[in-house]
DNA sequence: GTGGTCTAGACCACC
DNA sequence: GTGGTCTAGACCACG
């Protein structure tokens, strides 16, 4: 697992680790069950403070995208959100509504929108299938 | 003009209404000459303190952006030229890749991701229609 | 709002602001608007550091206890969990289970436990009564 | 003896180990010369590491709750007076009360609460049943 | 070795 | 003034 962070872009350090692992996760690079690197190489690699890695993982603890098992690491956790769907549901309108306005900004049109929305599905899609192949090859 | 603030991004308020009008001219979705909202009624619609937006606006001044005539309002500022098509696509998977990323984690499947996804166009076509018609009633 | 520390419970600081916190709401002493004590003056008069109280309120926010408005302070949330029934229930089932356990420890049987638990409720009814008279006094 | 861990208490699994204990014995549920489980099966059927669970023995050893024989287990030290029911009543009193406060948050309420606590205190009274059962079968 | 807590102090962003 | 982020370093708890 690879992290790359940007100390220029004004995102907090914490926040960027843990969108790549959330994204690490959607793209199944990481499984259910896969461990994290420890708090204390990655702090190093990543040239930051161990505290700044370690609220990256609370976060995505408290988020239950990972769950923490002191002396033993940190871990990617079944995805089962507790949320109501309807909240899933608006949690994610959000999101879109985001996409769609900075669409407008850029001037493509809801065709051009869609068809983006639609490769991008077909590439995350496509990523999955590549990174389950390689975990669990098919002779 | 269509802001859209997202309060827990961890991004300073200031730097995402700086990001959206810099996106907005860059894709000559805003033209020389054109008026920017004031101030007052802006920073009530985004619900943020007039301060904030009135840095962001100082903000754009500095980097050339736009031009404030005292008493008269902001401006875009000439020489501002519009990126290509394909660079303006690329900006655009980056935000259309985190509401994927988000909905795989609030376990919506590529159906269920669509169909919100057109709803919101259909939402924010209609939310267009009503204000052109506010600015422009046809008799 | 007053808040006790125990240093020497084993307990850590941080959570044991977020357990006060969090009976001060259920027994309204604390209402949805209200405002928390700012973290730099409540860190002096608890005589522990800055971070622990930011990291106390981190934990209510990501609960949904308290939302928290940078430059502005830190206030109770109205008390809509975004959590499933089922969710909800499981977790309470193990907060009750915790207790019996602790009721057969101490040799309590179950009639005793029951005498108990409605002597609680009844107690947690007449504290909600008595803040909300104190913040909202019919004449 | 029933034992109950709460991973996410903040509190280390081995002084929670030693609380149980001490509370059995103090209301008497262990009396002097009782046999504690070994620790193997003890750690197996908690989950937690042997050295967790010897860690909390040999706590209990200093504080001369209890005594380990060599080659032949954990027993209950004499001279261990049992609490006034009072006293205990207001142990219990704690652990009661963050249940309730738990519910509130959880949006379950009194109704919903206690029948919540009838459903459990049925459940353990027939896992204790089964328990005897298997140790003391009726043919 | 692992992660967790706490302190102390600097700097930033927002109102 | 408010809260947020990050660093640096100490100590503890757990396996």
């Amino acid at each position: 697992m690879i992290f790359q962070i940007n100390f220029k872009s004004g995102l907090p350090v914490y926040l960027q680790l843990v969108e790549q692992v959330r994204t690490a996760v959607a793209s199944a690079a990481l499984s259910p069950g896969d461990p994290l690197p420890s708090i204390r190489p990655l702090a190093e690699q990543l040239r930051v403070n161990r505290n700044t890695v370690a609220k990256a993982y609370a976060e995505l603890e408290s988020q239950g995208v990972i769950e923490t098992r002191a002396g033993r690491g940190c871990f990617i956790r079944e995805n089962q959100s507790p949320l109501r769907k309807q909240v899933r549901r608006d949690m994610l309108v959000a999101e879109i509504d985001q996409a769609i306005v900075a669409a407008h900004h850029l001037q493509l049109n809801n065709q051009e929108f869609l068809k983006i929305v639609e490769d991008r599905l077909t590439h995350f899609e496509e990523r999955q299938r590549t990174h389950r192949n390689e975990k669990d090859p098919q002779p």
